[in-house]
RNA sequence: GGAGAGGUGGCCGAGAGGUCGAAGGCACGCCCCUGCUAAGGGCGCAUACGAGCUUAAACUUGUAUCGAGGGUUCGAAUCCCUCCCUCUCCGCCA
């Protein structure tokens, strides 16, 4: 969510950048909403202001012993007369205006950082450097559903069991799925100071609204709901009458959960309500999880193979820093994600997503990509974005600055890799002319000195 | 699943319709005293939003917030209803 104060301070400055994501923010509907808000809230409050005053002068002459119908409290209570009804009213309209507000914030995508190539597609991306050497094979090298499907990859078995876009992984492949996120773990807690942490997979809707996947992308989301009883309230009046309640009683939004599309959601959302202290920053966290995405909207697009699924792992990197750390942390934090390719020698490129194809929350993201011989090009693996405070100023996550105030964290992460996809370019990489599989190097360690894998 | 107890500021904890944004304590900050590692005294110390002033901050002022939402009332932390969460005991269970 953007600052408030950033849009009415800078309107026009803020939807020109907006533009350049592609994004049109109503600036008329913003001003007309701020312009009725201004005049409602104030109005509000004098009226709350007034009943406030009136009602704590009726407490003093109560206290110094009048009763209710003593003169005094009399012509106070004449006074308040009419002043609950209209208040009443005008907390309504004050609610429904800030509720408006609300929603239309929250689907406003963050400010690409200064620094972003404008672009409206994954064409316009820029390319940040190449690393590793593509290998040359003296055969026609395969892709990964052939080669797994002698070593244990049975796409036949999840569809009977679950349907499209789900795998089975048997014995060697299992196994090296395995000792990937481990590998991935240890180099992460052990080299590059994150703490792990073992997470719910299922969230609330506060958690997914913290990160920015509600409201606006709930179809890309895999929800649970519970089945509970919803109780009508009755309460008694003072006439001894039942006083009927709202017709919304009992209806709790916490009766949806959902699957997590990726470990960022209960990782960030750790700090959702926190004041951290400064001395705890930075915070650096590494999960390992199952990542579940319905994948509505991509039918047709990588349905061979298992390069899109609705459940895949990642094992991913999230930060939680001062705002003047951010941009330095961003470039540790995709450093951390490539150091993971370089210890498996597998050839990547890192490219700067421009404004067009940035997720909705991120100021900036690098993206890394693998090379996938089969495909013949490189595919994404990794995305490691900055959020700056956009994040934090959804689940109000806060630190205490060197004076003492609370202030908004800057947030980030960045898979570290996304496990499905490493292995997939694993066994393209590493493939043999017979069709084994050779195990890099430092995964042996995981897969009992195991040095191929065949059928 | 059954029974019970709770949710108050950074933390602990009082308050049980009015003068309560909320006693007291701890922690923290500044000052004083003392001086030797511990103690005494004073003051300050929530967050969000609005308005005024302003380049901005500071400041002044208003409003909201005692788990969430709704209701009763001139007035709700306090009474009523619904929900959520935590803890204890019993049952069941990986």
């Amino acid at each position: 969510m953007l600052d408030i104060q950033l849009l009415r301070n800078d309107l026009a400055g803020v939807a020109a950048r907006l533009a350049t994501r592609g994004f049109a923010l109503d600036t008329t509907r913003f001003q007309g909403l701020e312009a009725q808000r201004k005049t409602i809230q104030i109005r509000t409050q004098e009226l709350q202001a007034a009943r406030n005053r009136i009602s704590k002068m009726i407490g003093q002459h109560r206290g110094a012993g009048h009763g209710p119908d003593d003169e005094e409290v009399g012509d106070l209570m004449r006074e308040m007369q009419n002043i609950p009804d209209q208040l009443k009213e005008a907390e309504k309209q004050l609610g429904e205006i800030q509720n408006e507000l609300q929603q239309l914030l929250e689907v406003i995508p963050n400010i690409p950082h200064s620094s972003v190539p404008i672009g409206k597609s994954e064409a316009d991306n820029l390319e940040v450097r190449k690393v590793g050497n593509i290998p040359q094979f003296d055969f026609v090298a395969k892709d990964h559903v052939d080669l797994g499907e002698k070593l244990g990859l049975d796409f036949d078995t999840a569809a009977k069991i679950s349907g499209a876009r789900f795998s089975v992984l048997k014995g060697g492949l299992a196994r090296l799925h395995r000792a990937l996120a481990q590998f991935m773990l240890d180099t992460h807690t052990e080299q590059h100071g994150y703490t792990e942490v073992y997470v719910p997979y299922l969230v609330n809707a506060d958690s997914m609204r913290g990160t920015g996947q509600l409201p606006k992308f709930k179809n890309d989301l895999f929800e649970i709901r519970r089945e509970t009883f919803i109780a009508r309230g009755v309460a008694i009046g003072p006439d001894g009458n039942e006083i009927r309640q709202s017709e919304t009683a009992g209806l709790d939004r916490a009766q949806e959960m959902f699957l997590i599309p990726t470990a960022e959601v209960p990782v960030t959302n750790m700090v959702r309500d926190e004041i951290v202290p400064l001395e705890k920053l930075p915070m650096k966290f590494v999960a390992h999880t199952p990542c579940f995405r319905s994948e509505a909207g991509s039918y047709g697009r990588d349905t061979r193979g298992m390069i899109r699924q609705h459940q895949f792992d990642k094992v991913e990197l999230v930060q939680m820093v001062h705002p003047d750390e951010s941009y330095a942390a961003l470039e540790q934090l995709l450093g951390h994600a490539e150091t993971i390719l370089q210890k498996l020698a597998l050839p990547y490129r890192v490219v700067k997503l421009c404004t067009g194809d940035m997720g909705f929350s991120a100021a900036l993201t690098y993206d890394i990509e693998v090379w996938l011989p089969a495909q013949n090009t490189y595919r994404e693996i990794s995305s490691c974005s900055n959020f700056e405070a956009f994040q934090a100023r959804r689940m109000q996550a806060r630190f205490r600055n060197a004076q003492g105030k609370p202030e908004l964290l800057h947030t980030l992460n960045g898979s570290g890799l996304a496990v499905g996809r490493t292995l997939v370019a694993v066994l393209e990489n590493y493939q043999q002319a017979d069709g084994s599989v050779v195990v890099p190097e430092v995964l042996r360690p995981y897969m009992g000195g195991k040095e191929k894998l065949t059928s």
